[in-house]
DNA sequence: GATTGATTTTGAGCAGCGTTCAACATCTTT
DNA sequence: AAAGATGTTGAACGCTGCTCAAAATCAATC
């Protein structure tokens, strides 16, 4: 009988979620084998009996946050329709902003957490991460027809990565935190200018010209 | 007679030394009070007479590499008169590029460090990071003269940040390496874009009609 | 139900970390 | 030379991720 085989499933489970509501409540760096162990109820070898290592793990909650983002980018997708090319990415833009500060501490352990030694991250999981810059993408190309696949990608990302810089540095606030409405305000407005300009020069072109 | 403390100092230069050099050669992580007092020639304890904690060491180093970044600058501004206010803040930007990619573990280093716990960073080392703004902040102002200071101070680091982005993203490796040439690429069709939507629309309008 | 065999769980222990502090060494002054 | 002040040391503390012999549990057979 598989009953087992649900019971192991249930432990993996338990020692996510407890690792998730502990990176949540206090941040990764307060987190500990040690600490999901004592709170999940089972043994410090236990944990390894799931996952390979501490990377592991964490790697799979974080998979959990961009999943859960991706959702709230999906709920984004119902409203589309509507809305002008640059409204669909300031929307996102301001969603990861939104996601970002909601769940703070789930979304800087995104990128808080070094793989040990000088480990490359696994491809699965910078798979789930990859996955969301589709979203991007397509408007991108409705925007530029003549964007080949790659470019469009390449596009996508580093759209993705400009945002990315504005919210993490403000949040993880190493330079001071700046406030909210600004932040807002200046995300629209880098998005709506990077929007006039390539109206003017469609990006396609612009790589071109280069 | 004050030879004692210039010996003192000359200790204290060491472990900076020491330290910057390992970091520099196999990155923050690899880095530990027991490695730099080996290498330093000195006890554990001893590198807590010169430094308060393990934090305080880090980001005078740290210092080192914003010092090291600002010097760039300064040597960009010499060819500055000659350039738009687009191309000095392109230049800019890809002096950003340039220096994180060849002094890879030096830059990494400066956005990877956390305090322990979660102490706050000190406000002096926020002020050797915020010094540089004042290098966005000047064309800036020139760009837009309807920009108030406050204003002109936020959007220079808004601006920092989303090249920091699509420069920290790719060279952290979290989504996949970025060919070099395509990043250039992307930070002037970016920095370009954006200058040609403010051409059309100032931020300072921008920020009025919001 | 007892016995054997396979499987899972355990927690003491290892090597590493930042940090402390009593003990020791070294310079200064008397 | 003695006494005092100052600087340096390294063992030790509590923490970390991780391992693995031993204990506990489950499964199947007699």
């Amino acid at each position: 009988m598989p009953i087992s085989a649900e019971q192991k499933e249930e432990l993996t489970q338990r020692i996510l979620d407890v690792a998730e509501r502990q990176i949540a409540e206090n941040g990764l760096a307060s987190v500990s084998t040690r600490s999901i162990a004592r709170e999940a109820g089972c043994s410090g070898g236990s944990i390894y009996t799931r996952f390979a290592d501490f990377d592991e793990l964490v790697l799979t909650v974080n998979a959990r946050a961009l999943e859960r983002f991706g959702q709230a980018l999906d709920r984004l997708q119902e409203n589309g329709p509507g809305l002008s090319i640059e409204e669909r990415l300031c929307a996102m833009a301001l969603a990861y902003l939104d996601f970002a500060l909601e769940q703070r501490n789930s979304w800087s352990a995104l990128f808080e957490h070094r793989m040990t030694d000088g480990r490359p991250l696994p491809d699965w999981h910078r798979q789930d991460h990859l996955r969301l810059f589709a979203y991007i993408e397509r408007p991108l190309r409705e925007f530029d027809p003549g964007l080949t696949q790659t470019q469009a990608q390449e596009l996508a990302r580093t759209l993705y990565s400009a945002v990315h810089g504005i919210v993490s540095l403000s949040i993880e606030d190493r330079l001071g935190r700046v406030g909210t409405e600004t932040l807002r305000q200046h995300i629209t407005l880098v998005l709506s200018a990077i929007a006039a300009g390539w109206r003017q020069t469609p990006p396609s072109l612009g790589l071109a010209a280069i």
